[in-house]
DNA sequence: CACCTTTTGACAGTTACTCTCATTTCATGG
DNA sequence: CCATGAAATGAGAGTAACTGTCAAAAGGTG
């Protein structure tokens, strides 16, 4: 998911390098590292972000100001622009959507789609949740408090749901823009994002894990009511 | 539904006059209308919707300022932020909400709740279709071209999320906070909103009330893939 | 008509975001 | 090691969506 809910408790990491071209032929037997570029820019993305997480811990959302988080960086406000489009994306962004689609597509095809979100969302909020479990308490507790990034954050549900939306048409041979494909689709991810809000408004107490569990329960038992 | 989706689509009107309070001792025969405040309150609302509709048509969302707007509206911009919070709640406010919300609870409470809103939506969507089926669709396009519009649009599904819980919970006896009401409620919400999307992707060529009907069939057969 | 309340407009200020241009910083071939 | 080109940065000006304040105007009431 580009970021939202579920995948919003799970990381926060950078983008691989894109595996540096190891040329076997030529270079010396350094094994082909990022050019010193590549890594400042890397170097400046994270120290934006680290400051932005900081700074909103300190004093919440709103009175942080993109100056702020500029001077905290030790960049100019232009870069911050540069590297984030908005201020809501630099407490968001993250590149989980193709990894996400790496995983579904590696489970059988003819397993449910339900279940193969079951084992893939539950690694990774494994995943998140030893690595960084500050970063996802802190996410989802800004996407319930505040407008701004829950609306960023359910903007970026139709990225996700796009996305699931292949995954399925791939495996059912509809087409990806099927009516029923997409409804289909944003029903899952509606369903899970709203789980993750419930969790935040919850305080983090219960398993994310379990949530998730339960919500996908519900969802391939069926709808009653 | 606060807003969004298939609710966008129907309607557009302004708020019932809440009932004058019709003191049958009191009062003379007359039927108890507005005070003229309140009728230059409502008159004001409307001209600013109207001018913000006229001027999105003729030069599109982005490039029309709320100064013009107030300038169209023949108010200050002051005024407009006093009766629309945001830009974007001038496109998209109703307040239909409550109206679903009592439909849905007319309906039989031992009916499916999947068909209790095929009911309610199908009517909502031939009323607003009648009345204003240009609105309708000039929402559903604004809500695919412009990012800002969308979310806000987004924003208010949560809205209607909630009202869902409601209804659902009373019906079934659970706790509206419940977490299987919850994320059924967000499914719901998430794939007939989806619905809207489609339709006006595909230019409003396939008529709404169909494509809901289809989504709930989808729904209450219960997922597969 | 006088008095009080609500609504309005004028205005100043904040902040997110955009654009442009000059400067600096890295990469590369000779 | 340096010259040349490309990319990244910073500075600064500008826009537009809001927010808050205060005084003037309009509506309601005795």
């Amino acid at each position: 998911m580009s970021d939202n809910d579920v995948m919003t408790a799970a990381r926060t990491k950078t983008p691989e390098p894109a595996a540096a071209p190891t040329d076997p032929a030529a270079g010396p037997a350094v094994p082909a590292r990022m050019g010193l570029r590549e890594r400042k820019k890397l170097k400046t993305r994270v120290a934006i972000r680290d400051a932005t997480y900081r700074l909103i811990r300190e004093q919440g959302y709103e009175a942080t100001t993109v100056e702020q988080i500029a001077e905290a960086a030790e960049v100019s406000p232009s870069t911050v622009f540069r590297y984030f489009p908005t201020k809501e994306d630099i407490v968001l962004t993250d590149e989980y959507d193709p990894l996400l689609e790496v995983e579904l597509r590696a489970r059988p095809a003819d397993e449910p789609i339900v279940e193969s979100l079951r084992h893939v969302l539950r690694r990774a909020v494994r995943l998140g949740f030893t690595e960084e479990p500050e970063v996802s308490r802190l996410r989802t507790t800004l996407m319930v408090e505040v407008p701004a990034v829950r609306s960023r954050m359910l903007e970026s549900m139709s990225v996700t749901g796009r996305m699931l939306c292949r995954v399925i048409a791939e495996r059912t041979g509809r087409d990806a823009d099927d009516l029923e494909v997409r409804t289909f689709s944003m029903a899952l991810i509606g369903a899970l994002t709203e789980a993750s809000a419930y969790w935040a408004e919850h305080d983090h107490e219960d398993d994310l894990g379990d949530l998730v569990d339960r919500t996908l329960d519900m969802l391939s038992a069926g709808f009653r009511a």
